[in-house]
RNA sequence: GGAGAAAUGGCAGAGUGGUCGAAUGCACUGGUCUUGAAAACCAGCGAGGGUCACACCUCCGGGGGUUCGAAUCCCUCUUUCUCCGCCA
């Protein structure tokens, strides 16, 4: 959420912001977010000087009744008793104002970063980057799904019956891959200076406020109703929530984590022939990494953890894409993301294996994630988080574009990791 | 799941109805001393709101209550610890 001293100082400069996400009515949000901070502090002050006055009169009743003049005792008390109705009623009028103003700060987006693109859609996107040789298959190449089946690495129906659609059973040398792939991420991120970390898999309702899934996207988590928790959607809500009600020390940074977990999404309303196979899972793997910046250094850091996950995909040897978001496909969270695709040559279209985004103060506005700068005061710090990677899409690239007559082919880099380099 | 104890500033830890936003120690910041560092000494040092700046207000796990007045008393929730039970 954005804060409500940058609105106050800033209100041009968020309007043409929001234009860019083609966010509608922006004007009139924010002038409604102004007209009711300042009817927010009117109160507020009202609301203080009769408290002030409550305060003093109570030191003087205790100095009354040490003095033994019950007396003028009793008349300042009649007088608190007044103060304190008007300081309740105050408090409730109060109370209304900041919730209002809470709720119509949480339909804010963040502000676009100035790289950010004007756009609509995913059409508006532009790339930044592209490398890697698509490769030319045989005769009779197919796509990942009838890979899977062929070679028995991954079972879809067994996983239909134990739980579902969207959650695939992993087999044989396709458990191992997978496997492969992870080990090979989180030592690629650990070599990089990111410190492995396993969080939690379920997040409590504080959690998710902190990182924006809470209040508007609980549709998306999974819900324990007994329990209240939430499956997490992506490591980076645990992990980010690490540092919630924190404050820093600038010496801390910078924060590199990098997390293994299990993703758990409802993918609510999505169908058709793009989500088969690997392409959308309710349960899936992915590697994150997640940083804690000073806001002087973030977008350097951005820029670092691109070039990670690009040296990553050049390992793998994988023909990928950099996009930067147009502003209508941008997070809501997100000042500037980058998507890293990969060529699925099989089934002909990109594949998102990466978003790597900077959400500067966004969620640490939230989480109160500070820090004490130079001048002694508290500052919010920057949050940015990216996939290295998600399995399912690398997975589905790799064994399309791995694929030949004979097996499908293991990248030079995780055969060690496999101790195979077919499957067949 | 049962029984008990506890939750205070970055950390540790006093404080059990009125000048307590809170002793003390550590950490941190500045200074003196030193070639430099350490040690020692001196000073400063919680967070949020508010103000041009003060004033002022709020916050002692969360919420509610008693009282003129609550860190302190009561209720409730959460969490932690100890013991018992169960168990990977």
């Amino acid at each position: 959420m954005l804060s409500l001293p940058y609105i106050r100082e800033n209100k041009d400069l968020v309007i043409k912001g929001l234009a860019i996400r083609n966010f509608p009515n922006a004007e009139k949000l924010i002038g409604e977010v102004l007209d009711t901070d300042i009817k927010r502090r009117a109160l507020q002050a009202e609301l203080d000087n009769t408290l002030a006055e409550s305060n003093k009169l109570s030191k003087e009743i205790g100095n009354f009744f040490k003095a033994g003049e019950v007396q003028k005792a009793a008349i300042a008390k009649e007088k608190t008793g007044k103060l304190k109705e008007r300081s309740k009623t105050l408090n409730e009028e109060l109370n209304g104002f900041e919730n209002e103003l809470t709720e119509l700060l949480y339909q804010i987006p963040n502000i676009p970063n100035t790289l950010v693109p004007p756009g609509n859609s995913e059409e508006d996107n532009e790339v930044v980057f592209q490398d890697g040789e698509v490769p030319k298959l045989h005769q009779g190449a197919v796509p990942h799904w009838e890979l899977a089946k062929k070679y028995d690495i991954i079972d879809f129906e067994l996983g239909n019956k134990i739980t579902g659609a969207g959650f695939p059973v992993y087999k044989g040398k396709g458990a191992k891959l997978q496997r492969a792939l992870i080990a090979y991420f989180l030592d690629r991120n650990t070599e990089a200076g990111y410190t492995e970390v396993q969080p939690p898999l379920m997040i409590n309702e504080a959690s998710g406020l902190g990182t924006g899934q809470l209040p508007d996207k609980e549709g998306q988590m999974y819900h324990v109703g007994i329990d209240n928790l939430y499956l997490i959607p992506t490591a980076e809500v645990p992990v980010t929530n690490f540092y919630r009600d924190v404050l820093l020390k600038e010496s801390d940074f910078p924060i590199c984590n990098t997390a293994y977990t299990p993703c758990f999404r409802r993918e609510a309303g999505s169908y058709g022939a793009h989500v088969r196979g690997l392409n959308r899972l309710h349960q899936f793997d992915k590697v994150e990494i997640v940083r804690i910046e000073h806001p002087d250094q973030s977008y350097q850091a951005l820029d670092g953890m691109v070039a990670h996950v690009k040296s990553i995909l050049q390992e793998l040897k994988m023909p990928y894409r950099i996009l930067r978001l147009c502003g209508g496909d941008l997070g809501f969270t997100s000042a500037l993301t980058y998507d890293f695709e990969v060529f699925s040559t099989a089934q002909n279209r990109w594949l998102e294996i990466s978003s790597v985004s900077n959400f500067e103060t966004f969620q640490a506005n939230r989480l109160k994630l500070r820090f004490k700068n130079k001048d002694g005061k508290s500052q919010l710090a920057h949050t940015l988080n990216g996939s290295s990677l998600a399995l399912p899409r690398v997975l589905a690239g790799l064994l399309e574009n791995y694929q030949t007559e004979n097996g499908i082919k293991i990248p030079e880099v995780l055969q060690k990791y496999t101790g195979f380099d077919l499957i067949s």
